[in-house]
DNA sequence: GAGCTAAACTTGAGATCGCAAGGATCATAG
DNA sequence: CTATGATCCTTGCGATCTCAAGTTTAGCTC
């Protein structure tokens, strides 16, 4: 123990928790900025749509699945239209939503970062831990309150 | 599986390690600004000199203690110094730094919003978990790239 | 002690995101 | 058929934070 008078697991686990989440962010970020021009959040979309039906998906679901605001989504797509990632498709049967499509320019670039992604993510994170211990960890976050909201849609 | 294909526990783990951070610090976020004014960060490095020696610490080690760049921690403790709870103090034997030492009414905040915030924090994140599990977790978040650099301070 | 590099801090500019408010559309009840 | 309330989306505004650049001071080397 060092300045931390209270070493409650609890809140030494809570502590870890969030300035892993800082670093792990931080450098995952700033690597995929470099090689594919994407923010985490932007290809944390991209892939929602990726692999939603007909890659395509309500705005409001994908703000639900990835935690962000409706206007936070809004302004996203706003950036990722203008790259030519993303398209919008009026709902015939709803004309308040709008969905959004993912271009084949979309898939494209979920494909060529996927790799180094999935490689930065099992550096800074999976490579710490045995595979039993992965899906130990896994259930225990999967615990967390909204933690799995992107691996359900709804229709 | 749901949307997701690939479901290596990595990814899964990361994902949900993700989502929990997003939904638990939001929800954290705002109990703390609404009962006191304070966001998570403003908490954090109040925290940090509370156990810090002599309740000072320079403004770089509050800095790689929280995860925050210098320029964020001089925006933040503007914030803190125009409400009263932290000081600057110049050092002696090197004028480039300044120190940040929290004052009286900084204690007394500290002290008002630990409890309901300590609270919180086991409501939405250590609830989920038996004793055991919680140093499980500790543990394995331990093992993380600079999860607990708020764990030692530099003299 | 002059010059050079590195460190601590600040500042300006820009990006991201949430909240609150508003507009449009739907769905339901009377 | 109209009124009410809810849902989806957008926009204005503000807050937070990073990056890059600049200033000042330390510490070294020659």
């Amino acid at each position: 123990m060092t300045t931390q008078e209270v070493s409650e697991p609890t809140q030494v686990a809570w502590l870890r928790f969030l300035r892993a989440h800082a670093a792990i962010t931080r450098e995952l970020s700033s690597r995929l900025e470099a090689l594919h021009e994407l923010t985490l959040s932007d290809y944390d979309v991209l892939v929602q749509l990726y692999f939603a039906p007909e890659r395509r998906m309500r705005r409001i679901d994908i703000a639900r699945s990835v935690l962000l605001t409706a206007s936070g989504i809004t302004r996203l797509l706003d950036g990722l239209e203008g790259c030519g990632l993303v398209e919008k498709a009026r709902c015939d049967s709803d004309a308040r939503v709008t969905y959004a499509v993912l271009t084949d320019a979309g898939v494209k670039k979920v494909e060529e970062a996927r790799d180094s992604h999935l490689a930065d993510i099992e550096e800074l994170f999976g490579a710490q831990f045995e595979p039993k211990e992965r899906r130990q960890l896994a259930e225990l976050l999967g615990r967390l309150p909204l933690a799995h909201t992107s691996e359900a849609c709804s229709p």
